[in-house]
DNA sequence: ATGAAAGCGCTAACAT
DNA sequence: ATGTTAGCGCTTTCAT
């Protein structure tokens, strides 16, 4: 299929281009009998638009880009970014994925994206961008929406789960179980520019503290690098004898996520910890392991998280003003069979 | 950041447009000294290419469409999404993911893509196309690459597992476990452009056959589409049901999925049937739900599946002609705990 | 090594 | 309702 232009539907339907170019587009002011003529011949030419003449003279590139801090087959961006899709892509635009992996093709996105309308909109994921980054997002001339940002600064929109807020329900729960020692683990391994790893640590720390846990009753089993030379396993059997072998002996454990809780959950049963008889676990996400393995999360709904994203990008594009610009959509605690009351001492 | 067009940055710079377009793409026949000052220039102006203008001048757009039959969140589409995007991104491709969602989308991506090269290739996942629409491929002007297509026909180049030989290692092992009476379940709900329901299922009946199994030893469920009536865990009871109520009683199942394995797995034990003294269940895949219920599976790797139809993808726009155009991954049986020995009849 | 000039295939006034 | 025209911001011969 050799490619056509306007120009040859033009000719082959004995009209100018501007005309097919109308017709084709749906535009109003076209006589329907000259728009069917110009569609069959299209259709017999097997023409399409070319998008980078289209956006060249339009300005329009219909393209958004999407920001990701850390891998996209990853639960919650692979979810998320499908949200995003299926509210964009409806409408003719394109959704181009840019993960970034390190500071290299950071300042590569950052050098190569802005300036020249290389798209009408970027969307960014989970990002915890320091000022200088902030700086250039902002002077950017298209829209700028946040997903599940730390915060709504110097965002055009943002539509997030709240990590502090949601992050209370789980220590709540563990407290009212009775359980006199907490433990938060971070996920072991993690891109130096996931924004939720920090906060949510935080936000567990101050639910415990709030609750009236003395510091030495709040541990914390930081996301230290573990540079590939030890195993997966190796990895969480090291958490496992922290957690059992810690002086504060903590009995009720908070995970950053689902992927990082199933694995420490399964590790912990190997080493003969009982769940929840010994100690109890409460996962974030209710991705797909949690059901598997019955455990008790914070729910989340990054796809519809993804949508909100989407459509909020749309209208920004639009030229709307949005009433509700930044929306946090709720999350809610599922309780599964992997808490249970604190353990009674003997 | 307002848009600055190449011409001011040669204004600023001292130089035509054209030094400054060779020299900030860093080809030859620039001054070093005259490559620095544009350089200078383009960073003080916060200058980036437009790519549309870069595109419609150069005839590339260095953008590949990635054609998907489902949604890019599931296991195997991001996970080979990812190792397309590993290969691509890294030589200044932006990776496209396109979902055809039913007939409508299908038709619509092959109007509005192909004529005017609005990509510099086309990858396809695991699609079932019809004659018609591979004729269209075949005309494209641009590479097209298949990842896990049902053949090579049509395909400039494919990368894939051979789901008929992979079938037969679970059949295998079945037979060897001296269960008598097998069953094969399809995934319920599913794509109607997805090429591997098929082939699994054709390819477990030619093995069960070709091991001696009779007929009415061989079970199938196959996908029926259950109209949104029915809730997930009603099609895994009806499933389950039919199984266990079946009068060749089988024994030993293959599943199409790790997905769909693992939750009728969760199913036949809520109803009692112990796995794997009662029943066998092999799912494929691998996925990351399989060893949370430590189930024997097919392995199979679709990020090297990705990268590898990348690195097609990207040797083919090059115009290189490949000498091993298409490829075959294998896969591997990995045994656990879902499967044992044919109970003994009582 | 650098510059001039002719497009690439469209869209968007502006005419008519 | 349709045609004319002037770019959009680059790349690419072709000169020099």
């Amino acid at each position: 299929m050799a490619r056509t232009t306007i120009s040859e539907v033009a000719k082959a339907a004995g009209v100018s281009v501007s005309t097919v170019s109308r017709a084709l587009r749906g535009l109003d002011k076209v006589n329907p009998a000259t728009r069917k003529r110009v569609e069959d011949a299209a259709e017999k030419l097997h023409f399409s638009f070319s998008k980078s003449a289209s956006s060249l003279a339009s300005g329009k590139t219909m393209r958004v880009g999407v920001l990701l801090a850390d891998r996209i087959s990853g639960w919650f961006n692979s979810h998320a970014f499908e949200g995003v899709y299926e509210a964009l892509s409806v409408h003719g635009y394109d959704v181009i994925p840019y993960v970034i992996w390190g500071q290299d093709t950071l300042d590569n996105f950052f050098q190569t994206l802005p300036g020249n309308q290389n798209v009408d909109a970027v969307i960014v994921f989970s990002f915890d961008l320091d000022d200088a980054k902030k700086q250039v997002l902002k002077e950017l001339t298209v829209p700028v929406v946040g997903l599940n940002t730390p915060s709504d600064d110097g965002y055009d929109a943002t539509a997030r789960i709240d990590d502090r807020v949601s992050m209370y329900a789980p220590v709540r729960l563990l407290h009212s179980l009775g359980h006199e020692s907490l433990a938060y683990v971070e996920q072991p391994e993690t891109s130096p520019f996931l924004s939720t790893s920090r906060i949510r640590s935080q936000a567990f720390v101050s639910a415990s503290r709030e609750l009236g846990y003395a510091d030495d009753k709040i541990m914390t089993i930081p996301a230290i690098v573990y540079t590939g030379m030890r195993s997966q396993m190796d990895v969480y059997s090291g958490i496992a004898a922290q957690l059992v072998g810690s002086p504060s002996r903590p009995t009720g454990v908070c995970v950053e996520n689902d992927k990082v809780a199933v694995a420490l959950v399964r590790e912990l049963v190997r080493v003969g910890v009982r769940i929840p008889e010994d100690m109890s676990v409460i996962g974030f996400d209710d991705d797909t392991r949690a059901p598997i393995l019955d455990m008790t999360t914070v729910h989340q709904d990054p796809t519809e998280l993804g949508r909100a994203a989407g459509n909020k990008t749309l209208a920004l594009m639009r030229g709307e003003r949005l009433d509700n610009p930044y929306s946090v959509v709720p999350t809610s605690l599922v309780l599964r069979d992997t808490t249970g009351p604190a353990p009674t001492d003997d």
